[in-house]
DNA sequence: CGCATAATAAAACATCCATTTTATTTTAAT
DNA sequence: ATTAAAATAAAATGGATGTTTTATTATGCG
């Protein structure tokens, strides 16, 4: 006994993660998110709270939908071919045309414009991943694709640290030979 | 015949540098920055412009007189050791109590929020810093600090990727450990 | 059918923001 | 001291923003 809705919640996120995506949480305005979904004020706010929470919501939408095709990876493959696999999912996907960087890390250097939930969402998310790698170096280890000798966890953090560094380095103009460049050196930093 | 002006121009870029530092170029308003400053309004406008150029006046200040503590190593050192004691200052200076990362790389994730200049300038500096990195590393390979076996241009690459990184890495909670354990193996990298 | 329920459309609201204007005050040269 | 120029204070403006409200429309169960 009800109106049915005329839109689909999960295409709603899809579209609203990916303009705060494009232009940041402060640069997006919900009237920029109406917009792009088609979907009325009212039922914007019914649906999805405030824009603190839907931009929380977006964050998990693009966790698990979108970068989830990066960590499957590491989750299928937690050894050192996993690593790398991902290493150059992350670093190349960052080169070519559409230069966005990821909804996610393009927010930690924007801790003060979001809510706190998406603060501890971001987090999570790099330390979850961080583990994942961790581990599957560790598993390398007894392959005998990673040497003993390296601290499994150091280079756990150097990994991180590097996707940190190609996602925001690739996005200056002109940069794709420079990150292929970093790319190539980092790689070679855990074959050697 | 006229009034002497109750403020220094420098003062007033270094306070308004620091709120965009803190808040970021659209999580600031110029209210912020009136209140920060003490200059009113009016003043603020007449000396500055307005709010986009007066972010471009704080990327300069920025980088004239807070970041050249550190390529200033570079400059006096275009050497092996200046690579290391520079990205040592920089690694390092991201962890500790204030966790505000550097203004300049802040808003390479923000390009659709600032202006056009203020974009040049962020490339401009990113690449100039790379340029600087280069030179030394070429001269660390004269002088036999650095295997000539090696790509500069590439490690040159590498290393400004890794300062993209820990400068952001190092902005998660609870995330020191962590970026060094990353830099002793991005040094491990260029020793080995 | 008709009514309750929920979705939508459209307008309204209050606040904030960047910027400008108007009015007042200070200064230094005449 | 007078005056013109510039600095400041304070208010105003116009538009955007996040959010709510009011009115209207569609839907399925009784």
């Amino acid at each position: 006994m009800a109106r049915t809705k005329e839109y689909n919640r999960d295409e709603v996120l899809e579209k609203a993660a990916f303009v705060f995506w494009e232009k940041g949480f402060r640069g997006t305005s919900m009237s920029d998110i109406v917009r792009a979904t088609g979907l009325n004020t009212a039922s914007m706010y019914k649906e999805f709270g405030d824009k603190d929470r839907l931009f929380e919501l977006a964050l998990d939408f693009y966790r698990e939908k979108v970068m989830c095709e990066a960590y499957n990876i590491l989750i299928e493959q937690p050894n050192f071919a996993g690593v790398t696999t991902f290493l150059q999912a992350i670093c190349m996907g960052s080169t070519g045309e559409v230069k966005l960087g990821c909804l996610i890390m393009n927010h930690i250097a924007q801790k003060n414009s979001i809510s706190e939930k998406a603060v501890e969402k971001i987090n999570d998310y790099c330390f979850w991943v961080e583990g994942l790698v961790a581990t599957a170096l560790k598993n390398a280890q007894t392959d005998g694709d990673f040497s003993k000798s390296k601290d499994a966890d150091k280079f756990a953090s150097f990994i991180m640290c590097s996707i940190h560094g190609s996602v925001l380095y690739s996005r200056h103009d002109d940069n794709d030979d420079n990150v292929r460049g970093a790319y190539d050196v980092i790689i070679g930093a855990l074959s050697a």
